[in-house]
DNA sequence: CGCAGCTGCGTACAGTGTTCGCATCGAAGG
DNA sequence: CCTTCGATGCGAACACTGTACGCAGCTGCG
């Protein structure tokens, strides 16, 4: 503010409520803030910086949410929305590996959920993550599951967990620079001397050395889908016939 | 440094080292700041509060360790000391129920272990992550399973998911200052209206509610064997009769 | 004795989340 | 039309954070 208030009561000189930015609304900021993650990762989010994006001052996000924490929360639920869940009547095992799939696609998408998941977990009440869990227990109900919110459990208990480790791994290779493949490559001396001495471990890098041209992308969905299979057996087992 | 050097050169008035305190070294260093995130929790430790307590000044610790993060993975490993797999010989169910088991006490006790992990995943080559790892494979590939590492990535995934959902929630609890009954009675209320018009939530919400007399550290150690027991069937299914 | 090198630390810098009080502004009420 | 009022934006400030830098002192070696 380095010009005094202009006393000129021009039309022109007044911006009608930003013409381009929609104003300032939870809505946007929530949004902006979750491009911001998508971007540059957890650590670059402050409220600062996204106040600059959003061309209003820092302080002046604190009138439409009360704290970060209750922002990456908000944030959290948003994208949320993802999160598919096949309509009732779909054959469950396939309908619960869609489940399964849009879960790790998000959480594939912006790698910052499972940090905020693991920092926070479930006590989010937000309304997409409810229909989400509303919708997985009908589904399992209606497969015939006597215990159905045992076997959710279960599933998203996987789901969550490898999901958030190639999450994990994906800001790693994101913040390296490098490409999927060359990172693995460039990581495979260290891991092959702390491996020294470790007989099985060494074997399986130097297996996976031999198979190094196999795209990383697929052998990662690979790993995914066996696990899942897994799981899914398990449960079947349960499944009253 | 208000008194300035003393130039009587009295034995008693050197200090030999710190009697106590065993001077300043990378392992105290995690040991403490081990127990700084036991007690307070993650976002309690700093450089400067971890140096206050070792009677140091802040910046004295990257004489030993050069970066916060750095501090974090020596954490990690050295906790992952408490990870424990059976010898090899033993039958593998229960092998690999102990080892799941003692993962989850040990990202119970110290829950700040969970939020790493998912912030920096698996990219830690730490002597005892790597140990466990070993030990791991060692016991699927003895078992017989013809992929162990397919095995071990599926179990671990289960194990850290579930173990990071408790952990986020006992955070949650120890933030609240109430006990874990308590605090599920006073969250009662909003869940279940949030799950108002959702039938199948509702409906979980109003059984919990009868049963909530239960102790909740035995119902959740009953789902964490439920879905245990379910992906360890289903590995079970793989292996060559 | 002199000289390295290692260790501790005071200072400083660039940031962080959040509070507070002031300015502005659109709408409502007289 | 003027006034009041609630909502909104924001500059300044506070108490922190991780970390770089350069200076001091101690220790062991030649």
């Amino acid at each position: 503010m380095t010009a005094k208030a202009n006393p000129v009561p021009s039309v022109w000189a007044r911006q009608q409520s930003a013409p381009d930015q929609p104003a300032l609304s939870r809505a946007s900021i929530v949004r902006e803030a979750i491009v911001m993650l998508d971007a540059d990762g957890i650590e670059a989010l402050s409220m600062r910086k996204l106040g600059a994006r959003l061309n209003a001052g820092a302080t002046s996000l604190y009138r439409h949410v009360a704290t970060k924490d209750e922002l990456m929360e908000l944030a959290v639920d948003e994208v949320a929305a993802e999160f598919t869940v096949p309509p009732p009547g779909s054959p469950w095992r396939a309908a619960v590996t869609e489940a399964a799939v849009s879960f790790r696609a998000t959480a594939l998408g912006h790698p910052w959920l499972s940090a905020v998941l693991g920092q926070a977990g479930l006590a989010y009440l937000g309304p997409n993550l409810m229909a989400y869990s509303e919708r997985l227990a009908a589904l399992f109900s209606d497969a015939g599951f006597p215990e159905p919110s045992r076997a959710i459990d279960t599933v998203l208990s996987y789901v969550i967990g490898m999901s958030t480790t190639e999450a994990a791994w994906l800001i790693t290779v994101t913040r390296s620079g490098k490409t999927e493949g060359d990172l693995i490559a460039s990581l495979m001396p260290a891991a092959q001397q702390a491996a020294a001495g470790h007989d099985h471990l060494a074997g399986a890098y130097a297996d996976a050395a031999v198979h190094a041209p196999v795209d990383p992308v697929a052998l990662r969905d690979e790993k995914f889908f066996y696990g899942l299979d897994v799981v899914l057996d398990g449960l079947e087992m349960r499944l009253p016939r």
